[in-house]
Parts: structure tokens; C-alpha cells; sequence
DNA sequence: ATTAGGATCCTCT
DNA sequence: GAGGATCCTAATG
């Protein structure tokens, strides 16, 4: 396993056209609401058409049409038959690209989540996708919706934050890609980077 | 610190 | 019918 690190830059709203694994590590340090609850995002992962990992992989279908759609929009899928995880879309349409929100450091709303997730500890609140689509009510109607209007809400960063890279936790396939991010040292991490 | 098993359901083979 | 972009608990080194 190898790491690499980078500093985002803009204190802008960073670019959906832009491929995945480009658009990914300067989400770290964005802020994330669903109803104005959520925080800051401290952990993603870059998916793309072309390797074997994402869910565009083998093409367009009812459950990632969403991927496949415009940029800036959510592609919200069940996991395990228990969880529901969300992307951002990203890459020019047709792509079947999308950036995986794995951990947030939570901001507004802890009580309501606290309640929704059943727990107390806050590290544990948003630490991992399954846990993210729990406190913040991730719904499956949510899917292909716009992340720029509401019940969303993106704010940019507000400094610069140190960001590593490493592989990607949970898949089988195309393992060895560094296309996991995340905010260096933070406690919020579904896992520390190694 | 690491591992194993169970829950659960929709999608695609 | 198999198998997940996961989480939780429990058991063990």
C-alpha cells in the first residue's frame, strides 16, 4: 500500500465535470448537509467506468442510471441489503463516474443524528458510508437529485486541508488504485490510512 | 489488534 | 441463485 499527498487549494465549490479521482480529494474539507445536519467531509473514494470496482462498470442500468446522468447530482444505492451509501456525481455525462462520501466529522445536528444512529460517541456517528447514509437520512428517493438545491447543502472550505491518499477499503476488485481520500490525522476516518 | 459471522434485499447472471 | 462500494457484536491473539 502506498499513499501520496495533496493540499486542496480553492476555497471554492469544486468542479463536478470534474473525472473522480480529480474531484475527490478536493471535496475534503467541503461541508455536507442533508437538512442541515452533517459536518465536514474527512473521507471519500473515486469510482470510475473504466475499473472493475464501480457499480458503472459494466455499463448502464435501472440501479446506476444516476451515474450515468449530469454531473453535480446524487447517485444513492442500498448496500447489503442494509444500508444506503451516497455519491457525488461527477465527469461529463455519460461517464459513470462518482466520488463515494465514506466519513464525515459531524457539525450541526449531532443530537438528531446521535438519535437516528442509536449511539453517543460522536467519532462513531458518520465514521463509514453505511453510517454517513444513517445519520443523515440518506433516502432512496434522494437518487439523481441535485446537490446544489435543497434538502442539500455543499459549503466550500474554509482553509487549506492536508489530504492522503491509499487504496480503497471493502471491494474485491481493481484493489491496488490509490482512489481513497482523506483529511491527514483526522479521528473521523472509517480507518486510519496506513 | 484482528477475525468471524449474521443481518438483509435488490440487482444482475 | 449469488453476491455485494457495510455495520455490529463477540471471541480470540
Amino acid at each position: 500500500m502506498w499513499e501520496i499527498f495533496i493540499l486542496s487549494l480553492n476555497f471554492s465549490l469544486p468542479d463536478f465535470s470534474l473525472p473522480p479521482q480529480k474531484l475527490a480529494p478536493l471535496l475534503i474539507g467541503c461541508e455536507f448537509y442533508i437538512r442541515d445536519v452533517g459536518g465536514i467531509i474527512v473521507e471519500v473514494e473515486a469510482y470510475d467506468q473504466s475499473e472493475p470496482a464501480a457499480h458503472s462498470f459494466t455499463g448502464i442500468s435501472a440501479r446506476n442510471a444516476s451515474m450515468f446522468g449530469p454531473p453535480g447530482r446524487a447517485y444513492v444505492y442500498r448496500s447489503y441489503g442494509i444500508h444506503w451509501c451516497l455519491n457525488f456525481v461527477c465527469a461529463p455525462e455519460h461517464w459513470g463516474a462518482g466520488v463515494l462520501i465514506r466519513a464525515l466529522e459531524p457539525v450541526r445536528g449531532i443530537d438528531v443524528m446521535c438519535e437516528r444512529r442509536g449511539i453517543m460517541d460522536e467519532r462513531l456517528l458518520c465514521s463509514g458510508p453505511g453510517r454517513v447514509g444513517q445519520a443523515l437520512a440518506v433516502a432512496h428517493e434522494m437518487n439523481g437529485h441535485s446537490l446544489t438545491q435543497e434538502p442539500f447543502q455543499l459549503v466550500p472550505p474554509t482553509r487549506k486541508h492536508p489530504v492522503i491518499s491509499g487504496q480503497r477499503i471493502g471491494i474485491s476488485k481493481a484493489v491496488d488504485l490509490p482512489w481513497r481520500f482523506g483529511l491527514l490525522g483526522s479521528r473521523f476516518l472509517s480507518k486510519p490510512f496506513r
